[in-house]
DNA sequence: CGGACAGGCGAACGATCGTTCGGTCGGGCG
DNA sequence: CGCCCGACCGAACGATCGTTCGCCTGTCCG
């Protein structure tokens, strides 16, 4: 990295826990995750140093190899909670019954759920670019989850229950590709998520189109 | 990067032009930003070293300076030519001409047609950071681009264009969210051009479901 | 009171990064 | 023929990377 580095907001590095002499701060691991996902994602995987990251906790490089294997380690770990979420919604009551049209509805809703509780470990997950055997192997599974979500769209499609297409499987990548999105530009607190829910599901299913393109909604 | 290298494609250096004596190569700047925009694509940018570059245009790597800038300035070029894409289809005649909702669709349509014909550059775009003055930069435009399509949302849904929804701010992103997507699977060949244009029309502006939820398309 | 120990630090390691430099080679032109 | 110049290369530059090491300091427990 040779380029300038970013603004660099403010307090980035007071984000830390209040350092007090009395108190320790005592580091668990699973919030230096978190601080290393929102690092990761500001800057990106690889243009991110530990340096960076001990910057963002508060402490110095070394001192952040205390609590911390090493950098991939912490990326292994924030990969895991973003599959952990998505794959816990395959194995809801709610995603294996009623028809395939039902199921794919109820997870796209949970999936954009997932997205907006684990935002930070999501995005990564969808940033990777295979560079490492932890990133290929985080791949792999999302590929796993992906088609799932393709089969139950060709199994919809099959059904009747959607809208004569040229191709499942590209629907199922749209499909996919649409929820997925969220993560490049929703913030938490902006919109409730629900209603992010509902708008998801709404232009997925129905579309953007008023829904007489000739007539008015209430004829006479 | 510490982490081990993906299986590096069989034949990424004999992918340059045939190294024949006689004929000399000529390099044209050109030529090596496509490389160059492929390579940043597989591997990310920051992870990728002009080693790799020089390795993929099948020169050294001091080699490889006599026909660049620089790492930055390869960047740079693709990324122009990506925006300079996005942008022309609002100079076309069509994109200012007709109804809102018109106008919307022309773009949209013409939009994924330029991310297919300059994939690798419009996806390196959207991958971007910020973390050095150039890609800030291209940032900047982008959002440009987007904040004109988001216009474009808000009239049609004034004009009641659109389906009654909670925020046309929100189906605008998620609209960009949509046709972005496809620089994360969409590759050439497997698909027509015009047939992704369809599908994708159809899914952003009908939805995927079926027209009659309750009764069947040809009742009786 | 003392020893153990976890948390934190500065300095340094080998590796790799983007970039530069000096030099070799060979075909085209005067 | 002899010269020139663009293409090309090996070697090395300083900077920065992820990681390790030795040491200091304060706290808690026996």
């Amino acid at each position: 990295m040779t380029g300038t580095r970013p603004p660099a907001r403010e307090g980035e590095r007071a984000a830390a826990p209040a350092r007090d002499r009395r108190t320790r701060p005592t580091y668990d691991p699973s919030s230096l995750v978190e601080v290393a996902a929102r690092v990761f994602n500001e800057r990106g995987y690889d243009a991110t140093s530990m340096e960076d990251l001990s910057a963002a906790a508060g402490i110095t490089k070394s001192s952040f190899y205390h609590h911390v294997r090493g950098k991939e380690a912490l990326l292994r770990a924030a990969l895991e909670r973003a599959l952990d979420g998505l794959f816990g919604i395959l194995d809801e009551p709610a995603a294996s019954t009623g028809s395939p049209l039902t199921r794919l509805r109820h997870i796209v809703r949970r999936q954009v759920e997932v997205l907006v509780a684990e935002l930070p470990h999501v995005t990564l997950l969808l940033r990777l670019r295979g560079n490492t055997e932890t990133e290929r192997w985080a791949l792999a599974r999302r590929r796993e989850f992906d088609a799932a979500i393709a089969r139950l769209v060709r199994d919809a499609s099959a059904a009747g229950e959607l809208r004569d297409g040229l191709d499942p499987a590209v629907d199922a990548r749209l499909l996919s590709g649409l929820v997925n999105s969220l993560v490049e530009w929703y913030r938490p607190g902006r919109i409730p998520a629900d209603a992010l829910v509902a708008e998801v599901d709404r232009m997925a299913f129905e579309g953007l189109l008023a829904p007489a393109p000739a007539s008015r909604r209430r004829p006479f």
